[in-house]
Formats: C-alpha cells, sequence, structure tokens
DNA sequence: ACGGTAGGTGTACGGCGTACACTTGTCAAG
DNA sequence: CTTGACAAGTGTACGCCGTACACCTACCGT
C-alpha cells in the first residue's frame, strides 16, 4: 500500500505524454537537438523506457507530426473553397509558427502515416467539394505542395541572430563599407533587399514582412486555381496544347 | 627518388577532389548515409585527412551544393524573362534530378554561402531584366521559393520501392480489398489519384508524371507574375488593398 | 498463491563528427 | 648539405547518438 504512493511517484509514462513533451522539447531546444536521451531525461526516466511507448525515433517524429496535424482547424463550414482553403492553409501556417521543428520534421519523413493521409485527405476534399474536377484538384495539390502545411522554403532566412542585441557590435561605420560591397557583387539582391518599404531608409537586414510573402504566394496560386477552375481546364487538354 | 614512386601513389587530394568524391558518393549512397568516415573511406584516407580541405561537415555540404550551382546553366541570353526563368528553373531541376541528395543538402543548409548568393542574385536579374520593379520581384522571389532549385515538396512520392519488382508479391486479390479499404478511409486521394489519366484503367499507385506537376505549378506561378507586372502592381498599392 | 505481462532498467555496441597531438614529405634559406 | 618551417596525412580519444537485448519488478486475473 505504501509502496507506490507519494514523494517522486511518476504517473506511468504513455505515449501521448512521450509525445507531448517532445513537442514542447522540440519547441525549446529545436529539431536537431531533440534526441532519445535528451527526451528521457526531460520525462525522467532512462532512455529505453521510450522505447515501450514508440517503436523507435522515426515514429516519435511521425507522432509529434500527427499531434501538430491535430492542432490545424478543420475546413470552415459554409465557406466556398477558395477561403475554407486559404483560411485552413492559414491556421496551417500558425501551426507552423508555434513549432519551428515541424518544418524539418515533415521535410524528413516520408509522409504516409494515416495522420497525414486524413489531412490530405481532407485537404483534397475542400477543392473536389468546390466542384473541381478530380483532374484539376490532383494538380492542384501538387501545385499547392509545401504550402499546405503553412510554409515556403523560407529562402532569405533571418541571419542567424538578429535579435535587437548584436547592431552595437559592428562599429556602424564599417557596415556602410560592407553594404557596398554587397552591393558591388550581389547588386540585384540589394536592390530588392533595400526596396521594402524602401521610403524607411532601411539596410539590408531589415527582413521582410513573411506573413505578407506567404499569402502573396499563396493568393497568386489560389487566383490560378480559380482561373482554370473557371475555364474548365483539362490536362488531356494541356498536354495536348502543349504540343 | 624512389620514396614517392609508384603502386599505390595517390594524387595528394584537394578540396576540389574532395568535394567531387563527395558528390558521387552522395550520388550513390544517398544524403544521410554520406558521412565522413565513408568519404575518407572513399578516398582512400584516414577520416581527419578530410579536415585539412574543408572545416568541418557543414562547409563540405556547402561546398557540393556549390558544386551543383556550377552545374545550372545561367541565364539563356536574348530571351524575354518569362522564357529565362522557365529555362534555367528547368535546368536546376534537371541539375537537382541528378543528384536526389541536393534537396535534402538545400533544406538543411541555411543558404548564405557566395555561390548560393551569386545565383540568387543572378536568378533576381532576370526579373529586374524583364523590367519588373525591385518590389515586384522580392515579392516573385519569395513566391518561386524552392521552385528556383528546381524541386517542390515531393508530397505523395513513389511509396519506397515501386520499382517493377514487387507487384507479384501481394496477391492481387488483396489488393482490390485493400484499395476498398483505402478508398473508405480517404475517398478523396483515391478520387484525384485514380482519375490521373483514367482512361488507362490505373491504381493508386500508378505514379504521377513529376514534371509535368513541376511545370504545372511553375507556369502558374509565371502566369500570375506576367498579370501582376503587367498591371503596375504594387505591394503598397496590394497593403493597402487588404483593408 | 502464482504465472503472465506491461513498464522501467542497465549494459553494451557500432556509428557519428571532430579535437588534438603526432609523423612525414617537401622545399627554401642558411 | 643541413635545417627547420610548413602543409598534408595519421592515430587516438571523447562525447554524442539510436537502439538491441537481457533483466527486474510490480501488478493482474486466475
Amino acid at each position: 500500500m505504501t509502496q507506490q504512493l507519494e514523494a517522486t511517484a511518476r504517473t506511468p509514462l504513455n505515449r501521448e505524454r512521450v509525445l507531448q513533451t517532445a513537442v514542447s522539447l522540440a519547441d525549446a531546444v529545436g529539431f536537431e537537438s531533440l534526441s532519445m536521451r535528451r527526451l528521457a531525461e526531460e520525462l525522467g526516466v532512462v532512455p529505453m523506457a521510450i522505447y515501450k511507448h514508440v517503436a523507435n525515433k522515426d515514429e516519435l517524429l511521425d507522432g509529434m507530426v500527427a499531434t501538430l496535424i491535430g492542432e490545424i482547424d478543420p475546413p470552415a463550414p459554409g465557406q466556398d473553397w477558395k477561403s475554407a482553403v486559404r483560411l485552413r492553409v492559414l491556421s496551417a501556417r500558425r501551426a507552423l509558427q508555434r513549432h519551428p521543428w515541424a518544418r524539418q520534421a515533415i521535410e524528413s519523413r516520408t509522409n504516409k502515416t494515416p495522420a497525414v493521409l486524413d489531412y490530405m485527405d481532407s485537404f483534397t476534399g475542400m477543392f473536389l467539394a468546390g466542384g473541381f474536377s478530380a483532374d484539376l484538384t490532383h494538380h492542384v495539390m501538387h501545385a499547392i505542395g509545401g504550402r499546405m502545411w503553412g510554409f515556403t522554403q523560407e529562402l532569405f532566412d533571418a541571419p542567424a541572430g538578429p535579435t535587437a542585441a548584436s547592431p552595437a557590435e559592428i562599429p556602424a561605420e564599417a557596415r556602410a563599407a560592407m553594404l557596398e560591397q554587397m552591393a558591388a557583387r550581389y547588386p540585384n539582391i540589394v536592390a530588392i533587399a533595400t526596396s521594402v518599404d524602401h521610403d524607411e531608409g532601411s539596410v539590408v537586414g531589415h527582413g521582410c514582412d513573411d506573413q505578407f510573402e506567404f499569402e502573396f504566394a499563396l493568393d497568386l496560386l489560389l487566383d490560378g486555381f480559380e482561373r482554370l477552375h473557371e475555364q474548365g481546364w483539362s490536362s488531356t487538354q494541356a498536354k495536348l496544347d502543349r504540343t
């Protein structure tokens, strides 16, 4: 009786708790620092204990992705396909921003767990419900690609640690010289980088409105889909036209 | 005199040879099986020897990506922006298909080596040369995202090993049952999957024309860019419109 | 009272990237 | 011809990783 009681008495650990701890650990330390050993430590347990609840690390990752999918809103009812898709993608994006590890996790996975299939199926259903042909829907799903998950390849990405503190470190006059060098070597990049809201006299590192960029591309695709849909586009026709 | 001669006498190893060997090793064994130790073995050398030519594995990867970029055609001269971009993206895509590790390498990198910046700058230049405003070019570069590299998230991906041999293994009557189950659970996915060239009576695993899908999305974006360009689109205007 | 079983443990193996101290081969200056 | 600096390759070792496998232990229904 006295045995199973108090003090350090742990709740006995289960898949749910493993996954949730893994998620918040990854939130905290990042994808590449998430190891079975670190996770075990976090759970107050020896590494091998985890393997009683997930088969291996891959399955853990799959489970984490499933958890993430659970945070994405279901399709909004009573909306046309376009707003429904838009809302849902933006919901996915919010989930991804809460869990920075997710992009890498998704990219690393081969993607065929039930949770993922469920999500994709439901996503596909939004186009079909909007009257899209199966054919067009198929191609549209490909085209929307990673954006379905709420991310794009962030090509320009933040330069590592621009978090407020650093700017004082560089003499600030050397910065002008550096910018000049940059402009000489990468004229086009500098041209577009400095043009962003260019009236606020920004410098290169100014960063851009990620959210705006994301929606820009998303809407471009959605508008494109819409146009094709209205025109009764079909892939067989398109392939014929191509010749 | 006799000392430096024959037999196993190796050419003395240099950055170039390290990178090239790394590239072909990765081609052969895949991204995640490329290790410093395996590479050293391939070079007939002890692991640490490599570190005399690259600082660490990250730098090796950066070098490999640089090598890959070298395989991408420069912008075709005497073309309008649209065909120039299209041709170049398709060239990048071909390079990526020759080197299956490259997608993962690019995704894993934080992307700011000179080689990458050169490529991005030159890419950017194609839009600017086409008369795009710096503003529109900026957003367009974001939108084209990973496609600049010649890949999209391959969401549906080949199911591991469908390489001709396997189909006989499954009793072929059980396959119908499985398909039925699939259709019950993922009706939409099955709907679009079976619709591809649906007159050839295909099944789910039939696979789709990757190249077509890629170009589909690419052209959708390019057409969108073109339309915005013609309309004198500007982001400040767009942001105002949004309210 | 007892045997099965689910959950947690401990040890160990083979891999990884790479720090650091070393030998060796080469070549220019004394 | 000697020397000694320097670049290139070596060997050993450390701390991390995922996880196989044998073990213990506490609980359960019989």
